[in-house]
DNA sequence: GTGGTCTAGACCACC
DNA sequence: GTGGTCTAGACCACG
């Protein structure tokens, strides 16, 4: 599955869940009318309770990323796929805006963080 | 003030006041032997609850950043600074390269995130 | 057809099913002796599933409405269109009283009310 | 206190709740700025499940009625109350047309149906 | 089988 | 004390 839960991620696990369903839209992963992972399917996958995943669906429900389908599950929308290119974007810059003026903040220097970072990058696409 | 709590971080308000605190010794702000402002000058100042602030400092305690001096508060330890620059770095890098392994396992190539983590980090120095 | 299914009613599917059965008999639509629909035919008209027409039936059978005649299928009883009379008042006038109730409870006055409701009467049976 | 739970009106608990958090906000039984009662405390009123009250206050918060304010509860928004109200007609028109739909389905005439009508309103008035 | 709802009880962060 | 999150397990409606 192309789904990864982090517990230490400080982010909700079903917070994690909506992100991550949100980013394999982006991707192409889970395509517009595509049925995505039954709830209990999906947690049992991860690990986690029915429950949690359900939460997560049912937040991607109000954003209009799935749709339920009577029955039979719950459906990619037809126009979730843009949406969550967009989205996408926003949500990563969000969380590195964060993190770059926590930097500043303790002080260091533009040239510094971009070191911090360039390295970071490189050891992530390394792995 | 040399702190900023931004409710919206994620992270919880007392870690913001460890962090920040530890940046501050790193920075210089704070120098081993400073006595920090009292729990309730700084929650007043911060407009969050004593105790949250009274948390993050015990936990600054336990860390050996501050020490208490009997009748007078708490004063930066003296080898808080060394320990502190160290620190720094790696809260940092650690924060960053969460971001990045979202951002990578978003989907986004190593190009793309590059151009988004160059215009935050020019958005965010150029306050 | 004399059914119209409204998925967004709020009432369960195969409840709709079991209600406008009973109107087509009380309306004269359905008739003592005459043959119902089968329920593969009545599940491709509705485009629902013929587990929730079968269910409907069920119950229709249960309350005497239908009965059924052996290898021919099911018929509406002889005295099912007296007792669907009464109910069809009884039916109707509970789920307006329920909507009433919660329009009182809500803080709107029986002046403010009966407006609604004369708008909506006049907006329905004007189609 | 201003709420009352119905189990069989065929409506979740949770929405019961938030609609009626939603009127009682409309009718200025609670106003702007005001802490709604705790999770546990309508909980313990209402005789349900904690959980079931912290989903509609959830919903609540996404649809902007409540916000909360940390440790202290959950407060009614400043613009609230004229959304509320503006809401309260069409969810009362959304329910009354519901049964009107299905009144006139059932073949009904206007006129029977304004008898019954008029009838439930003064009972339900006269309470 | 599916999602939707509800209950029960737990731990956490914050005031 | 507060809300937020998570787990566990139940029942229902629908396919």
């Amino acid at each position: 599955m192309f789904f990864h839960i982090d517990p230490a991620d400080g982010l909700a696990i079903y917070d994690q869940v909506v992100r991550q369903v949100k980013f394999a839209v982006a991707r192409g992963v889970l395509s517009p009318g595509e049925l995505v992972p039954s709830v209990r399917e999906l947690a049992r996958e991860l690990a986690i309770n029915p429950n949690t995943v359900a939460r997560a669906y049912q937040q991607l429900q109000t954003e209009k990323v799935l749709q339920s389908v009577r029955g039979m599950g719950l459906q990619v929308s037809a126009d979730a796929r843009s949406n969550c290119r967009k989205e996408r974007q926003q949500l990563i810059a969000s969380r590195i805006a964060q993190a770059i003026a926590e930097a500043r903040q303790s002080g260091l220097t533009a040239e510094e963080l971009q070191v911090i970072v360039e390295k970071q990058i490189a050891t992530e696409y390394a792995k």
